[in-house]
DNA sequence: CTGTTAGCGCATTCAT
DNA sequence: ATGAATGCGCTAACAG
């Protein structure tokens, strides 16, 4: 690059303040004392000039990048993007900036996309959902401030921020039972379905834990597998049906599946909560502006992602803070109706 | 910085393959010529030793950051987020990177975020939406590559990727008509609202265009004003139906307001499509999941993202192209009903 | 507390 | 075509 005159270096404001180019550095970036008719000259000149330090340079010789990497699944699904949220939200009023990529539940993607930010010397690592065998995740872990979001490793306790999705599930069967439902289906994932596992079959722990507390035998053809994908939700409706097996409510382990299935319910003129009740998991935004409102738990995703900002902060600045959980919250609106 | 033998460099590599570091430069970066046999051998060295540059020291010689600044409005919004996946998308194999902000609809963090862009150095910028004053804008893109997105500047003919809004409300609206609709309301924002102003409002002069086409006077009694959010919807059909103006169809200038409208007919017992029929526009990923599904027109969000990304490169590599219009595409669902 | 010196890792002259 | 030298702008270790 051709030094046009345009760029201002500490050294043009280490001149007009008559200092040394280090005592400007340390002013800045505070890393020494300094005497403060001399600070206040530097700051004095700073403004003047309007100087801004070239991160590239500060990034080169501090070997710090002062960016956080985070490594998202699903640019564009509302709950991921809640967390992306959090996270700009808790990295605000920092001097960190995040840095974004999208893996696409594609494992190969998920790896360049590390690598790449790995590159960019990211300061920490802020990794959402995600496919990356476990072992990799020590590894990385191991040189590097790592935080795990919706996703619960045993042997990542403390880099885990998750939601104790078996007492979300839990809490949403209770609710059903409580208003007097006995035949709850539920919508779930297959037991080898490779992503977000542990969070939708949690979630299925719960219902069969809060069915068994009720005396009531969970019953296989009132379990239905999806893709976690509105479509699969239609799907998964229909199979129901096929099975002729009588059913007055359905719990459905997202959103998305839910809305799939209200929309199936309502081509088959099954009226909701008239004669089927329903209740997701998310609160999508749009779950509240249903016909009915939808009932769901609410995951805390900004929450969540803010949290998981402020956690790698203390790590990389080594107050080292544990992980934490969090808890769905139900959210009741239209969609359940006292059965019977 | 202590220099723990960890981090390999050029240097590193350029001893494994018996040649200079310039010529490592060279042939990583394919800036010159170089013998066949001597960028085999730093191709090995870089495979054996998995070297990978350092970024910073790149960027910081080179006065490349090989990144793209991005500033949306509303991260978590679903047609916003369209865009920045579209981006993602364009910029994939290339060797740029995005980089995100949010100015979440307030000048003042839009302001920040911006300058925080530029001290990153990034070597384009995208602009999604926003409130920047025009002249500030001129000024930006007359010392850096840059392109607006839904966002129509008299000024900046060049550089702006948007929609074709008028002729997306007058496809509504016409679709509307020709169903045998004659008192079809809308739901805008005022004429004063500050945000995506020009967007909304092209697409009331396209219903208004319709309208006058079919003969029909547009009645200031149907025309209703929200601020684009759900719940504004359901204001705008319960001060619609106050005023006591009948009519048989909405025309919602997005789909959240129509999920509002939605909701809030449903309160009143007024059936969707049979007593009114509804259409609205971006095509959330929700609106084919509403019961019924709610007809819309679909702005092509990713698309225009991944445009964005092209021709943002294509400035950068100075081809200049020139920015493009899109139209928005109807999405015939359910929630429109013939008229009488 | 502060100025001087020496890199950080790479791109790019300039010679050859 | 290629190696040596120089500098990008800043931080940090070293003296004083």
């Amino acid at each position: 690059m051709v030094n046009n005159k345009e760029t201002l270096t500490i050294a043009d404001i280490a001149h007009k303040a008559h200092v040394s180019p280090s005592t400007v550095s340390r002013v800045l970036r505070g890393s020494a004392g300094v005497v403060d008719a001399k600070r206040e000259a530097v700051m004095q000149a700073v403004r003047e000039l309007n100087y801004r330090p070239n991160i590239f340079a500060q990034s080169l010789a501090s070997g710090q990048s002062m960016t956080i990497g985070v490594l998202t699944q699903n640019f564009g699904s509302p709950f991921y993007d809640g967390i992306l949220q959090g996270i700009l939200q808790g990295l605000e009023d920092t001097d960190y900036w995040p840095i974004f990529a999208d893996g696409r539940w594609q494992t190969d993607l998920e790896q360049r996309a590390l690598e790449n930010l790995r590159d960019r010397q990211v300061d920490g690592l802020i990794l959402i959902g995600g496919e990356l065998p476990e072992t990799t995740l020590q590894a990385i872990a191991a040189s590097l401030p790592l935080i795990i979001v919706a996703r619960d490793l045993a042997t990542l306790p403390d880099q885990c921020i998750s939601l104790d999705n078996e007492k979300g599930g839990y809490q949403a069967t209770r609710y059903l039972l409580e208003m007097g439902h006995r035949d709850i289906a539920h919508i779930t994932v297959p037991a080898t379905y490779h992503r977000i596992v542990n969070d939708v079959h949690e979630r299925r722990m719960g219902y069969k834990q809060a069915l068994h507390e009720a005396g009531i035998e969970p019953d296989p053809r009132l379990l239905v597998e999806g893709n976690l994908l509105q479509q699969s939700g239609v799907l998964a409706v229909e199979t129901l049906l096929g099975r002729g097996r009588p059913f007055s409510a359905i719990f459905a382990a997202n959103d998305q599946m839910a809305f799939g299935a209200r929309l199936a319910l309502y081509r088959r003129g099954i009226r909701v909560p008239d004669d089927v009740s329903l209740i997701g998991f998310d609160d999508e935004t749009s779950a509240a502006y249903m016909v009915p409102p939808l009932t769901t738990m609410r995951q805390p995703a900004n929450a969540m992602g803010c949290a998981a900002a402020k956690v790698i902060l203390d790590m990389i600045n080594d107050k080292s803070v544990g992980a934490m959980k969090f808890a769905a919250e139900l959210i009741v609106r239209e969609s359940v109706r006292r059965y019977r």
